[in-house]
DNA sequence: AAGGAAATTGAAATTCAATTTCATTTAAGC
DNA sequence: GCTTAAATGAAATTGAATTTCAATTTCCTT
């Protein structure tokens, strides 16, 4: 896990160079809580952890960093239906869907190859070409549905 | 298809009335507006068709009347990638998810009853229960693939 | 049909997340 | 160490979404 994330910091390092952009201090420590934390983050959320440490680090350096992270492919924007900008980390792993709990505001990620495969098929049968998808349920969640 | 309309525009009618809400010029002009256009259009947008012909009906009615129409089931919010909010008629047809492309920006609907049960079926195995779903594919239509 | 309470209208103001500005600070090549 | 181009962060700006409020309209009651 550890080892994942030091791969990721190695490529942001590369990305960085190649564009010309500077490694800073600030940009180490939020990117690092970024990767280590693992989920959907807002700007703001991510902010709020990274000020608790650290609270010479600005709002706007934390928004610019995960932008960065987003253009350097090592996170993905993604909005949900409560309209916010969230950040997750992208993973070497398969493209995958969210599971978002109405009551409790859990998202929870899961991927279906069996799924993915139809879905091109659909969209070609339209002579549409995939670039990209995104597919989310809205409903309750396992715990939600126990208290219910 | 006009009866379709008329039949909405009853729905709306009933709706308002059991709800003390007000039948005006306005919002008969704006929902008809709408019924009519059927299409995936934002509240501006659909501003600038209604006040073409009705220059004195401003947006905050017709922002209001589809928040209205959404209110009364009459039309769907929807945010894609744009971030913008649109309206979409409800039919009586099953749910569908969309197409859209990301050179002409056309958004093209679809259903698919098998898709769908698979949905369900993921779903529960996370002992999730489903209230609503979102997808949207995003890529090329056929069209924009043919200049290309 | 007139009166009046309550809802509606629409221009303007406000909100709020997202984004940009700009003066100051910092990183990294020479 | 010096230089300069990029980064920082507080504050300002943007723009869609929403709310406010005075004037108007609907519709219920008489």
């Amino acid at each position: 896990m550890k080892k994942k994330i030091n791969e990721k910091k190695e490529r942001l390092k590369s990305f960085m160079k190649q564009k010309g952009f500077k490694s800073t201090k600030q940009r180490d420590i939020i990117a690092n809580e970024f990767l280590k934390t693992g989920e959907h983050l807002t700007a703001e959320e991510l902010y709020k952890r990274v000020s608790e440490g650290h609270k010479n680090i600005g709002f706007t350096t934390v928004y610019r960093t995960l932008k960065l992270l987003a253009e350097s492919g090592l996170a993905t924007e993604r909005i949900f239906a409560d309209h916010l900008t969230r950040y997750e980390p992208v993973s070497a792993e398969e493209h995958h869907d969210h599971l978002i709990c109405l009551n409790c505001g859990a998202i929870t990620e899961f991927e279906n190859p069996k799924l993915e495969r139809m879905q091109v098929k659909i969209a070609s049968d339209f002579g549409f070409s995939i670039v990209d998808h995104k597919m989310e349920f809205y409903g309750y969640c396992r715990d939600c549905n126990k208290d219910a």
